[in-house]
Order: C-alpha cells, then structure tokens, then sequence
DNA sequence: CTGAAAGCGCTTACAG
DNA sequence: CTGAAAGCGCTTACAG
C-alpha cells in the first residue's frame, strides 16, 4: 500500500505549503476563498484523511475518554450498562471524542490497579458507571484525569456524578398506585444496601407520607444480602395489593414467586419496577416502571467531561436525571367505583 | 497540572538523554542493566507514563480497532452483539490494542457513509458484527484498512470471516434429540432468509439423514418475513415431538405460543435453540440450546486482524469456530423403555 | 554502552 | 494571503 495522503502531498501537488493546506482544511483564517476550495477538493480526491495522531502529539489529548464498568455489572444477563456504554459511545462520536471501554475487573479494583488506557496516556477522562468501592475511587481522584461517575454517588467522595433522580422516581410511581387505589403497598428492597435503593425507599416512603398512609414495617421487604446478593423474598402474613420493587430484576423474580403461588399480575396483585431495562419487558405482564433516562445522563456527564477537560478545577457535584414513567400491564386499579 | 512527565523529564534528572530512556524502558539492547534499572525505578517514581500518540506518529498505527455494529442488531433485548463486543474488547485490550465501538446507522450503511474513526485515522482496522448489505461490504473492502466479518458470511465478497459453526451446532443438536427419542422433529426458521439459518437448517437435514428420517415439508416452519421481521408461526397439522429453533429467540417465542395452547415444554413437546444467549435463561423452562464460543471467535478474528495489519496481503477466508451444547430443562427423553 | 540527528504529520506564532 | 521555523514525544539508524 503506498502510504497514506498527507497534507504535504496535497501541498506539493498544488505548490503550497503544508502550512496552507492545514489553514484551508480547518477552515482558518488567511486563505484565499479560491485556494481554500481547491484545496479542499484536491484533499477529497487524493482520499485525505486526517491523522488525529498529530493532533494528539500537538495539544497532548488523545480525544478518548475510557468508560469504566466493574466486571460484576457485566454479563449475558446484565446488559444494562452495556445500553449505556452505547448511548455514551454515541454522544462521545458526535463530538469528535471516542469511547474505549474498560471493564474493571475485581482483582484489580481490590489492588487499586488502574487500567492501560490511563498508563498509556490512551484517555482524556474518564467515565465510571456503577458503583466502585472507595478505596478505586480514592485512587481515581488522586489522579489528575476528569472522572465523572454514573448511576452512583457516594457522599464522601465528593465526587461528579450524574444520577438518576431515584428519589422522585420511586415517589412518582407510588403516587400512580396510589391513585389506582392502593394503599396496602410494600417496597421490595434492602433498604441498608445501597444509596439508590434507599433513595427510592425514601421516595416511596414520601409518597405514602403525602397520601397519609402509616410505613408498616412489615412491608419493607427485603431483597438481597449486604453482598448484594439476591436472597428469598420473605412475603409478610398479611399481603400488600402492590409492591413497590427497586429495580425490574427484583420485580421480576418477584412475579415469578407470586405465580408460584398461584396468584396472577395485575388481577391478584400489582407489581411495579425501577430501571424499564430488560426485565421490563421479558417479564409477563410487561412491568410498569420508571425509565432511567440513558440518553440524557449521557449527554450530562459527557458535556461535565469535556468542562472538566477545558478546565481542570471545574466541579460539578452531584447532578439527578428525571425519568419517566413507562406504563405497561402490571397495575390494576382496584379504586372503588 | 504540572505537564506530563516525559522521556526527557526522566532523562535530565539522570544525566543522559532521552535515548537511553527510550531503550531502558523498552527493554532494548545498549543500556547497561544498572543504568536501565535506575532509570525503570526513575520512571516509576515520577509517574511516567508512555505516550502512545508519539508511538502513533511514528508508525502510523492508532493501536485502535473500529468495532462496527449495525444498529439494528441493538437494543435493550439485543445485547448479543454488545457482549460480543466486550470481549473482544478485552481479547484486544490484553494485546495492547483497544476496540472503538460504532453503532453503524442505516442510513450511513445504504448511503455507504465511513464512519469517523476510518475518516480520521482512529483505526488500524475493522471488526464487523453480524450482517451487513452487500454495498458496504464492498465499500469496506475498497478502502486498504484490515477488516474481519464476525458471524456473518457471504459467498461472493471474498472476505475473511469467523463464523460459528451453524453446521455441526444444529447437527449435534438434532442428533441429541434423536438420541432422546425424537423422529418427528421440525425445524423452525425461514431458510431462505440468511446463511447462518440455511446452514443450521441444513445442519438439521444432515442428522435427519443420517438417521434415515424423512425430510417432512410441513416440518419446516417459518419464522420471519423477508426483511426478518418475526411474523406468527404456523404450526402444522401433525405435530411434532421437538422444535430445532434457529435461535433462542424464536425458541422463546414459539414456547409461549405452545403454553398459549396450553400445553407445556417439555412435557409436551421438546424445543431447543441456537446461540445460547439471553432468551436462553429467561425462558421456562430454560433452553437446551447450542452455545455461539464467543472468547475463541475474539480471539481468532483478533488474530486475523493483527497478521492483517502486519502483512497487507495476508487473506484468511472463512472460518467455523464449534459452539458447544449447554443442556437445560427443554427436551424431554421420550423413549420407550 | 551512549547520544546527535532526523523524522512521524500536524499546528502555532511569527515574519514577510 | 502565504510560508519558514519550531515543537509535540518518541524511536530508528547510525556514529562514536
């Protein structure tokens, strides 16, 4: 193959300078309109493409930014950071910015090892989705690249994270049950476990608050171990009409058992979510849930990224991204006529 | 921020030049071991950390792979490809190379649009996943950058390519059913849709063979219209004892419609798939389906690129990489004691 | 064993 | 409006 096009070889074909032909190509001052043209149209046939490597020589960016997901959020059945990755990948692209994704396995978190994309000067920043342990996140911070966290926030870190809004969400969709005339309503979640779970605790706790409905203990449920790991879900003696649950994962492992048990979704009881991921939709009947809004987080913590790059001291804080409610089939108003 | 420690940081803090950083920290000959070690410790101290964009200048080679993916193999249901993705990612990232993900839009692909990676030399080759329309294919293979197929083959285009080995996978399936007491077995797919289905038909064919089993027409069901949209399947008079489904999704599918029926898998009649991917898992009950080798297709078309990018020339062809079965809970032993 | 020189492709700041 | 010079950080080929 004969090597690839550069701006001297243009240069040379029209009797300019590299120099000029730089200067027509970006669209810079100190080109005559005319030479810009033709030097434009020139680059075009000879099959100019630009070698961002130069650029990155130059001005010390590599215009990647590295995207972090900690290897226990991966997998066949765990895609939804996966979605993510995507959505950043693609707000990343419109930018003239790339994605490279690193998924941060736990020998390397528990060691503080950080990946080859910082060691190599591969990223300009990164972008961390899920929750890491403080120890990585100390390590992150005491590096000088701009870190912005997704889908987690941790109050000591003072960090930049945009979330979604968890507590609004989960008092949104409870208000919807509410309003379909329950009142008997149990949250699905172990309420010590993580941030998210508690702030969507919370936000169904505000909702029964507002409609003066009493928090019955025994309706707290719980759904997982201090590892996160789901356990069995123990029903209280004296059944809800709906469940609260703080993801779709639970939602759905929550429908089967009730099937188990021989009562239907919506007709028996009414079963909502948290995420509108996958098992939002595998579920039978679909889940009516609260959509994380992907795209906008995206778009969020990547223009926090890119300030973060212009100017290093810039902080942001913690930023919430409102979602929506999705309405499928597995509420049932049981309102009184 | 201080700059970035560079070679020459390194090397006036010693004394010497940034040469000998160069070789020390490569491990290359003419350093004298004791010099090496100071400097390597030097190095380490300070924080250096290599620059890759100066490698990239040198020899022109970004160490960046552009992973396409057209996005109509994308969604929340349709991680497959996503998964794929991630461990090429990390096959790549283990050789000192990383994958840059491009969702390929279909515009871009009927107006055979280069994505911006290629347009700016972010790439030194491509992986294409899954099938994409012949224009392109050509348009890929005009342009000199190194490209490998993933599970996708077409005849005509002369292109290197990892596929799955539809063949066998559905041979070995089918001759499992058989081993399990099954003669009257459909296959479900539309075999005039895509060579991956014709071949795992085909795969299908073979096993009825062998076994002296009759082909039966109205055994072969269809799944999806020409443009691969999944319409209703019509089951035929005379049922079947098994389904062999072209993939897990329609295996999912065709499950819920037979409980819709009312009847009951495996009891009733025995189903197993293809790709061992999420619709595996979630179906009840779980499938019996034959596992695409993700890791070992990776690494291959990792392979094949790498020699590509070293030796231009360099053709690799097609190659079948053997899945495995995963046995679930789907078939149903029904032979007479 | 160590280093001076040149070069990868582009851009910036300055001179003409 | 156009270009000569210098520089980004590293490596290669050669000289000492």
């Amino acid at each position: 193959m004969k090597h690839n096009v550069t701006m001297k070889d243009i240069a040379e074909k029209i009797g300019v300078t590299s120099v000029t032909v730089s200067k027509a190509l970006n669209d810079k001052e100190g080109v005559s309109d005319e030479l810009k043209e033709k030097i434009k149209q020139l680059a075009e046939e000879m099959g100019y493409r630009f070698n961002t490597a130069a650029r990155s020589m130059k001005d010390g960016l590599s215009f990647n930014i590295g995207v972090i997901i900690p290897e226990r959020f991966t997998g066949m059945l765990q895609s939804f950071y996966l979605n993510f990755y995507q959505s950043i990948s693609k707000v990343l692209e419109e930018q003239g910015y790339y994605g490279i994704l690193h998924i941060l396995r736990s020998e390397d978190e528990d060691e503080l090892k950080l990946p080859r994309i910082y060691q190599e000067q591969k990223v300009d920043g990164f972008v961390i989705l899920g929750q890491i342990k403080k120890p990585y996140i100390k390590k992150l911070q005491s590096v000088e690249l701009p870190t912005v966290f997704m889908d987690f926030y941790d109050e000591e870190a003072n960090m930049d994270a945009v979330i979604t809004d968890n507590f609004y969400g989960a008092y949104d969709i409870t208000n919807y049950l509410i309003r379909n005339g329950h009142e008997k309503i149990a949250f699905v979640g172990n309420i010590y476990s993580t941030s998210s779970i508690q702030d969507r605790f919370l936000g169904y706790y505000k909702s029964l608050l507002e409609h003066h409905i009493k928090l019955n203990d025994q309706y707290i449920l719980c759904d997982r171990d201090e590892h996160g790991k789901y356990i069995e879900i123990d029903l209280p003696e004296e059944l809800p009409t709906a469940f609260v649950c703080n993801c779709d994962q639970v939602a759905h492992l929550l429908i089967a058992k009730l099937k188990d048990f021989g009562y239907r979704v919506p007709e028996d009881f009414s079963v909502v979510g948290f995420d509108n991921d996958i098992y939002a939709t595998i579920t039978e009947p679909g889940l009516t849930t609260v959509e994380v809004n992907i795209e906008e987080m995206s778009r969020t913590a990547i223009g926090f990224i890119q300030e973060k790059i212009r100017d290093k001291g810039k902080k942001h804080g913690r930023i919430q991204i409102k979602g929506n409610i999705v309405y499928r089939d597995s509420v049932k108003n049981i309102k009184k006529k």
